[in-house]
DNA sequence: TGTACATCAGTGAACGCGCGTTCACTGATGTAC
DNA sequence: TGTACATCAGTGAACGCGCGTTCACTGATGTAC
């Protein structure tokens, strides 16, 4: 009735199944991460975790099954930080061409954040690139994912066009992708050759480019 | 003695090895392309060409020693790409600013190349995608691969800022490095939303960031 | 309040299939004497 | 020129291991009467 087992001690909350869903769903996203989904176990997941077979097939009905959970939390998350720093950028400034660059400027915080982290990754590259395994709902969870940054970017470039002529002929879908790319080709930057500062220096060259095309003294 | 096994019709060339090694490699790599290494197996590939397992590991002691002799090809051929590029745009002008656009259309072509082709990959992001599989050695390949281009397109780089200081603050290795950011970009998005001409539009970007950063009429 | 049953969360042994790898073998071609 | 042997390229059956999946079971908690 209403209670809630995280208020419980660690060895009386044993019982929280979401709980040990949430850690196994962890568990397999660090080691997919690394290793790719064909190559991760459940054995290796549940060792993790710390938890036995039967555990995982009460929790998910099969490795597809997780595969597909995993996409659609990471695809959750992704849209929570498109909707955020959307949201700030709008509250922050009513000038388009302004509110475009502050919004990059949101992102740069999030780029710095994967620029700290050990082993930064992203769910939809390495399922893209495994898209053998995965059926087509799965697929579409991506490609939504990626379509929503492109629309909801395209929108504020093509506002921004509007308010100021950029110095160069601009396709607002395609600009708008390319923060997509961007943030895909620095993943692969990054766990190629590395650097501390990947994601942030391709970033910066991302809004310097907006800036040449929509800064001041502009055509 | 100097015979050469090519020159004899299909029937009679059986015996040579080197075609059916370049054979296994082929349909290894298309296949992993797709599915990623982990998940294609020795049995697909041999299926694909028509042969059986003692040929196999007759060609590669294992199936480590086929990844291995994958990315080395990659690599190979990715560097004669870039000689290529960087050899022609060496020929056809002498200014620094200019060979630097010149490069960046050659390259245009081979993303025109790409958008034509069905599924395009790169092995390195799928190797990197999969690092956990892989040793030392083979993450050096492509680790160097990719420096390369650093190093031979930051030179172009150095020597256009030298010649013409650029509307804004420019790192040149971080810049040479938005080329590979940019392609490996690009495979992912046409890997998940498609489209016809994602390489071209990225790489356009990438020359129109360039064009203002050093284009006519900068400071 | 006590009893009976249902549900939730997790256990761990067992199964069968597909995988990478091994191996004894074949048959054509090249080389030595 | 003929014979014996070596090498190259490939065959296909067999093996053992690890994988995803199943299943009969346990024990704690929640619900009905």
């Amino acid at each position: 009735m209403g209670f809630d087992p995280r208020a419980m001690g660690e060895e009386m909350a044993k019982r929280s199944g979401a709980e040990t869903r949430e850690k196994l769903l962890d568990a397999a996203e660090g080691l997919i991460n690394r290793q790719g989904f064909a190559a991760t176990s459940i054995d290796q997941i549940l060792e993790r975790v710390g938890a036995t077979k039967g555990t995982f097939f009460y929790h998910f009905a099969s490795k597809q099954a997780l595969a597909d959970a995993l996409i659609r939390r990471f695809a959750s998350q992704d849209r929570a930080v498109l909707a955020s720093c959307l949201e700030r950028s709008k509250t922050l400034t009513d000038d388009p061409v302004q509110r475009l660059d502050v919004f990059v400027g949101l992102l740069l915080e999030v780029a710095d954040v994967l620029d700290g982290t050990p082993e930064p990754g992203c769910l939809f590259a390495t399922y893209c690139y495994e898209s053998g395994l995965f059926d087509a709902a799965t697929n579409d969870v991506i490609a939504d994912a990626i379509r929503r940054w492109r629309d909801e970017v395209g929108a504020m470039i093509r506002e921004a066009v509007e308010r100021q002529p950029p110095r160069a002929p601009v396709d607002p879908d395609s600009l708008a992708d390319m923060l997509t790319v961007i943030f895909e080709g620095a993943f692969v930057l990054s766990r190629t050759v590395g650097g501390p500062t990947v994601f942030g220096d391709q970033l910066r060259h991302y809004r310097a480019y907006l800036r040449l095309l929509f800064g001041a003294g502009a055509a």
